[in-house]
RNA sequence: GGGCGACUAGCUCAGUUGGUUAGAGCGCUCCCCUCACACGGGAGAGGUCAAAGGUUCAAGUCCUUUGUCGCCCACCA
């Protein structure tokens, strides 16, 4: 039965095959009866617009490598898909598309625009868990949820209305931020500031009565419109006789009172601040402090309205510069100087945004908080990597208040309802029938949606049935972990368990693993919606996912960014096809091997050689008793490093250990073996190299999930068996462990690694078989290099490797030493004794700098004195160790030179 | 205006609690298309750990200052 294996891993088929058996075989879906620990982990909803891009690969390798990797230790393990409405960009996408087809989305109506957004939600919605599925995360897709389905928007209703009766939630006329271009009121967070060089217009104002006039500094002319007051400090003795009087405000020609207020600080601009309620927070407050009329100035979509006089209708950077003109042409602009002051841009839309007054709903953020900060200062939810907590600590302590509402269409219409004839407010859970304050019937809902956040904050109890007490959500929840962005900190972990504690009692999960961003080469993050990052669908179709994920998780080092290239992912890709070739050579060589008549199930039953400490006396093999040794090792690392989120460091570890250990020296150290005459040696040999390959596979599975479930197949063991998902992570066995194997296989390491190195630095043919010599003196050494006799004449390519009872001459060949042994290759065998010469020179000079400092180390009083013993020990006997090596290299060299 | 992070090999980055000779991948040099793999094998070169002080017997690692770059938060017109 020879099999046909593909030369090079190609990954395509591969993958597609094994997404859709996981998905098909309902592999992943939680039982809340099945036995073990829990493990219970919730995505961050993709947003329904989305398709998929890096930073939700980074997202799902991680997660799907934690949850995998769990799974197979016998946890109960639940990975819950879901999806965002997402608010704002959704309504964005459907507004733009419906643009691009003529339609103006306001036409269409509310209920209309509604349907065409299901609609569309139902057509292409599902984009990001198709792709999902293909990359084949290990998610139950029979819990799949989203935001806004009519299950998740009664969980919405029940969370405001009991904020509401509790008094957290309230409606009010404040100042808030307005998107002219997303025409609604955003949340502070939805606001970035970028520093900008800008002006800082001078204007006149004539004083009402007088000659004077008083000069007022701003950087947005056009809110001069909306002044209803000019402010000056009560202590500033320049301004101090036009308090109480009135100016006039220019273009307007309205007289505004002159008034002195604290707020104002007597260094900036002229020390005098024209005052607009409306349009500005800190003018806002001295508006309600003095009792002065608000004019809103502007339309939803940034152009001046009606009470703007002459400039309505205008564009407001259009009327910026108008006023300015017309302010100049009046003789009113005293000067323009230049200023740099950081502007408020949407992060959606990108526009500068305007303050403005108006009503919204709001939530209390304070009391909400506090049992939140708490939580993470107690430790109840660990928080990687750590500083990130006093990002979280200074923002909490600093929260304001939340504003809820959005003038959108898509979303969780707000549950609250206004009487015709009074205004009366009735919020409740499901469409009142009559006003609760005064009974009537006339009630209108309010038009508004919720912040898309709102929901998303829920996410965690939602998902899994409360605010009833379901089997999932006495099972999952709290959830074991949430792995993120740590750009969403704030607008969605924070809330997360600021309302998971309020609602539940309990935290939402027991820890947060807050991942790097991935970044382009230019440094620039690669977000959602910016089209500016790598597909990463179509990088796994070069390169396979499989080497896209190991790409990305040995580069995720906690707290550091990823920027990702193609020659990292090509090196990913090596390594999985590295994988496949070891296996290509496994199944090749057995299915010749297996002509002999033993059985492959025989062969593939493991049974590792290391159950008796291991020895000289060949009972158990070196080498295997190193590589289950090395396997130990690893897997101790996967694990623990693992634990902490450490995913680059898990990845590097399996790399070594497959690349560097099993295949460079074990596979290459029992080739022959395999092919003994004597079947009963070679059987075992097969018995221990399937025994760790199917180890290495176990590890590799949460890494790389499709090569590994492809070659788990094509593997003779294991009956019955469905899936390398459902195994077992490999575990050490006590008896695995062995330092002294580990020391041993070195020692044997360095005596092949020097042979080459002699034969590479004198230029010998490669393929050209040369007789060496050895001598040890250690007895100990001198048995372990003899035992190990002919792999390290397969390795080193050497026709005899001799154990001369005499010590070495060195004018006859070039040497190589350490404090165990020498070897040498005689110059009959094509070396170049010049180039050894200077070689030796070099060598020495190194050594003698290295022994005086370790002597002036050690002469060192202080250091004797106060360092551990075996570190003062420790550096006694590598000097002494130097100094026999200098000795001998010096020894040596003098005789190559008499000799030449 | 506050707060945080980074600076280690040509490039991209690791480096847990301070302890012999600071690591990896890519690139580079030399040799090899050996019957798993040239997406490969073997052997190498390459670093005064941004700068200056300090603590310590001992500093890439801890402290201070400086420089360069990046990020977050912040209602100064």
């Amino acid at each position: 039965m020879a099999r046909e294996i593909a030369k090079a891993y190609e990954p395509q088929q591969i993958e597609s095959h094994w997404a859709e058996f996981w998905v098909k075989e309902a592999l992943f879906r939680a039982d809340v009866n099945a036995p073990g620990p829990v493990f219970s982990i919730v995505i961050p909803p993709p947003n329904v617009t989305g398709s998929l891009h890096i930073g939700h690969m980074l997202d799902h390798t991680e997660i799907d490598i934690l949850t995998r990797w769990h799974r197979m230790r016998g946890f109960n393990t639940l990975y819950l898909p879901g999806m965002d409405h997402a608010a704002i960009s959704t309504q964005r996408v459907v507004v733009r598309q419906l643009a691009e087809k003529g339609i103006d989305y306001r036409k269409l109506g509310r209920e209309e625009f509604e349907k065409r957004v299901w609609q569309w939600k139902q057509e292409s919605g599902g984009k990001i868990t198709e792709q999902m599925r293909q990359i084949g995360e290990s998610c139950d897709w029979s819990r799949e949820k989203f935001t806004l389905s009519p299950e998740l928007s009664r969980v919405v209703r029940e969370v405001f209305v009991r904020l509401y009766e509790e008094g957290l939630i309230y409606r009010g006329h404040y100042m808030t931020t307005w998107c002219p271009v997303c025409r609604t009121v955003l949340s502070d967070l939805e606001v970035v500031h970028e520093e900008r060089q800008g002006h800082l217009w001078h204007i006149r104002f004539p004083v009402v009565g007088t000659k004077e006039f008083l000069v007022v500094a701003t950087t947005r002319p056009e809110t001069m419109l909306g002044d209803t007051a000019v402010a000056v400090h009560p202590a500033d003795e320049r301004y101090k006789h036009l308090v109480g009087k009135k100016a006039l405000l220019p273009l307007m020609n309205r007289k505004i009172p002159i008034i002195a207020d604290e707020m104002v600080d007597r260094e900036f601009g002229t020390g005098a601040v024209k005052i607009t309620p409306a349009h500005d927070p800190n003018d806002f407050e001295a508006g309600r402090r003095h009792k002065l009329p608000e004019i809103d100035v502007m339309t939803d979509d940034g152009h001046m309205n009606g009470a703007a006089g002459a400039y309505a209708g205008l564009d407001r950077f259009e009327a910026r510069k108008k006023i300015v003109e017309d302010l100049k042409a009046q003789g009113l602009l005293e000067k323009v100087s230049e200023h740099v002051h950081a502007i408020a841009i949407c992060e959606r839309s990108k526009t500068i945004v305007e303050p403005r007054a108006s009503t919204q709903w709001f939530c209390k953020m304070k009391t909400l908080a506090e049992p939140a900060i708490a939580a993470v200062e107690r430790g109840e939810i660990r928080m990687v990597p750590e500083n990130r907590r006093e990002e979280y600590f200074n923002w909490m302590r600093n929260i304001r208040d939340w504003t809820l509402s959005r003038q959108l269409w898509w979303g969780h219409r707000i549950p609250a309802w206004y009487c015709a004839e009074h205004k009366h407010v009735t919020v409740a859970r499901e469409a009142p029938a009559k006003c609760s304050t005064c009974g009537s019937g006339d009630l209108t809902q309010d038009p508004d949606v919720l912040d898309t956040w709102f929901s998303s904050g829920l996410w965690p109890f939602s998902t899994l049935g409360w605010p009833e007490k379901t089997a999932d959500y006495e099972k999952y929840y709290p959830t074991s972990l949430l792995i993120t962005g740590y750009d969403i900190l704030f607008f969605w972990v924070a809330r997360m368990i600021m309302l998971g504690i309020h609602f539940t009692g309990k935290v939402p999960f027991r820890a947060v693993y807050l991942h790097s961003l991935v970044r382009t080469a230019s440094g620039e993050k690669m977000s959602k919606s910016k089209g500016t990052g790598l597909d990463p669908v179509a990088l796994n179709q070069q390169y396979g996912t499989d080497a896209m994920r190991f790409c990305l998780a040995s580069m995720a080092a906690p707290g550091t960014d990823i920027v990702l290239t193609d020659d990292k992912l090509g090196s990913a890709r090596n390594f999985a096809n590295k994988i496949w070739n070891a296996a290509r050579f496994l199944f090749l060589n057995l299915d010749k091997f297996a002509h002999g008549g033993t059985t492959l199930e025989e062969l593939a039953a493991p049974e590792v050689r290391t159950k008796a400490p291991y020895g000289l006396n060949g009972t158990v093999p070196l080498i295997d008793a190193w590589l289950f040794a090395r396997l130990a090792g690893t897997i101790e690392t996967v694990n623990d490093a693992l634990s902490n989120y450490r995913f680059h460091e898990a990845a590097q570890s399996v790399y070594q250990f497959f690349w560097g250990d099993f295949c460079d020296w074990y596979i290459e150290w029992v080739k022959p073996e395999l092919q003994s005459v004597d079947r009963e040696r070679a059987i075992v040999a097969w018995k221990n190299l399937f025994a760790a390959f199917d180890a290495a596979l176990q590890l590799l599975h949460p890494f790389m999930p499709f090569l590994t479930e492809e070659l788990w197949h094509q593997s003779p063991q294991r009956p019955g068996a469905k899936s390398i998902a459902l195994d077992k992570f490999p575990e050490a066995q006590a008896n695995w462990k062995n330092a002294g194997a580990l020391e041993d296989f070195g020692l044997i390491q360095e005596v092949i690694t020097a042979l080459r190195n002699i034969r590479a630095e004198m230029k010998l043919d490669a393929k050209r078989k040369v007789a060496a010599d050895c001598v040890v003196q250690n007895p100990y050494a001198r048995d372990l290099i003899q035992a190990n006799l002919e792999p390290i004449r397969h390795l080193a390519t050497l026709s005899e490797f001799r154990f001369p009872s005499i010590s070495l001459n060195p004018s006859v060949g070039v040497m190589r030493s350490t404090p165990f042994f020498e070897l040498q290759i005689a110059f009959g065998e094509g070396v170049n004794k010049q180039a050894e010469i200077a070689r030796l020179k070099k060598e020495i000079e190194r050594l003698e700098k290295d022994i005086e400092l370790k002597r002036e180390r050690t002469q060192d009083q202080d250091f004797i004195n106060k360092a551990p013993k075996h570190v003062v020990e420790n550096l006694g006997i590598a000097m002494v160790e130097r100094q026999i090596e200098q000795k001998k290299l010096k020894d040596r060299l003098a005789q190559l030179e008499k000799g030449s």
